[in-house]
DNA sequence: TAGTGGTCTAGACCACGGG
DNA sequence: CCGTGGTCTAGACCACTAG
């Protein structure tokens, strides 16, 4: 006979924090298929009672199985497993970060550098008057001596700010965004796109077998919601690891 | 003379909670550029202080802003405001989930559907065993009348289980992924891919200009951890938009 | 050692949902 | 109405960082 030992939170000093031992259970629960997709799980007050700990600390075992996609929350009504669809997915650019970050292994070469006017299209996500000049900008970004992603990027031209040569002495692209007169960014917005590649850029980014590629198009506004810096990123297929887990993982950790 | 009046917290019944006014007040804050990157925001203790509130919300109001990506906790020293950079930038599915169950508006035909004895690395991703049978699928997914994506999916063949059936009456992709012998998944793995369309595949979705597409590929795991379902989508570019924002951008909302 | 965030208590009342 | 999650209190002690 098989006895079912009901599990513990274990109070000593030192041990994993309480609400990380009680959402370690809950989880473990739902991963053995205890607590099936779509039932509620037990109330917060009840599991703050049944494992010895306080209602906060209930609810904060709670909002981690929450932040992991595992529970949905309905007020007045209960806390419910989620079943494991593609809804929670979501695919961050660590990854990117971590290549545009790691300025030792970093080079960028300048491919071309102009001022034009350029199409209405342009001047609107800019956010700029009437033909008024806008910078444009064409990096290629290598990584370990590799070729990694070419980089286009228009900005407004201003005569009175020394943007051009902030641009073109950017070596680490913690700073490809910045520039000296420019403290930081107010906010963004992203976009990715698949994109097939040109023999231009296929030639340029030596990845001769293959055409497929994301295309990371960027708009950054600066504290008065003016945008300031329009352009996208060409990466190769390869180049950057978009994956995402979902469900769960990591039930023996608490 | 301008007479800054520093914001108050209202606790009147029926307001907006007082953990999300304080951490409007702090976005505004940031957003005005008087909370810069990189500098450390007023201790959890302090705003709890100058606001009337209690250390916990406080520390709600901040938990807000850590979530939103604006702020980085550093255990012992301070809580600071973070550059806008593309680090924290994540692309979710919404927009797929949107589709796949919007059950009304969906149509599913099967392409085709085989039973076939596959190659090595196929059988790895199922955690088959030798030369065991496999079932293809492959469907055409379309949205309002119009073609969305392609669909293959490998599951193993179990002669026991109605699973072709279920497969293959499948109408809502609700139930996709889902058949009645199997009550849900533990977990699931996704990646995302940059994807040149065959001719065949533009034939297919009917997208005449265009050959970018994104390729998401995934498998599922039962109970058992054992893979159970793995497969992918051909999503036409344009179909599926994936955006983010970062930064600030509501600060005006509580 | 002083100051920070991290965890936790033992309650309270409110807002919401369904019977 | 009752049970649920949502907000909130007024503290406590611990763990970590930096001077």
């Amino acid at each position: 006979m098989t006895v079912i030992v009901k599990e513990q939170v274990d109070r000593k000093r030192g041990s994993v924090p309480a609400y990380m031992q009680l959402s370690g259970i809950i989880k473990r629960a739902i991963a053995a298929g205890r607590y099936k997709p779509g039932v509620r799980i037990p109330a917060e007050a009840k599991l703050a009672h049944q494992y010895g700990v306080s209602p906060m600390t209930a609810r904060q075992a709670v909002n981690v199985l929450v932040e992991e996609g595992l529970v949905r929350r309905v007020h007045g009504s209960g806390t419910f497993v989620r079943k494991v669809e593609v809804s929670t997915t979501s695919f961050g650019l660590e990854a990117l970060d971590n290549i545009l970050f790691d300025s030792e292994n970093l080079k960028i070469n300048i491919l071309e550098s102009t001022i034009d006017r350029v199409s209405k299209d342009l001047r609107d996500r800019l956010g700029i008057e009437e033909k008024a000049p806008v910078i444009r900008v064409s990096r290629l970004i290598s990584h370990r001596g590799a070729p990694f992603a070419i980089q286009i990027s228009y900005l407004p031209f201003d005569p009175e700010s020394p943007v051009i040569e902030n641009m073109l002495e950017t070596t680490g692209l913690g700073e490809l965004f910045l520039t000296k007169s420019n403290s930081g960014y107010k906010k963004g917005s992203l976009r990715l796109y698949p994109w097939v590649m040109t023999e231009k850029e296929v030639k340029m980014l030596k990845s001769a077998q293959e055409n497929a590629a994301f295309k990371l198009e960027y708009t950054y506004f600066d504290f008065h919601d003016k945008p300031c810096i329009f352009g996208w990123f060409i990466i190769p297929n390869g180049q950057l690891p978009l994956t995402s887990k979902v469900g769960v993982w990591n039930e023996k950790a608490n």
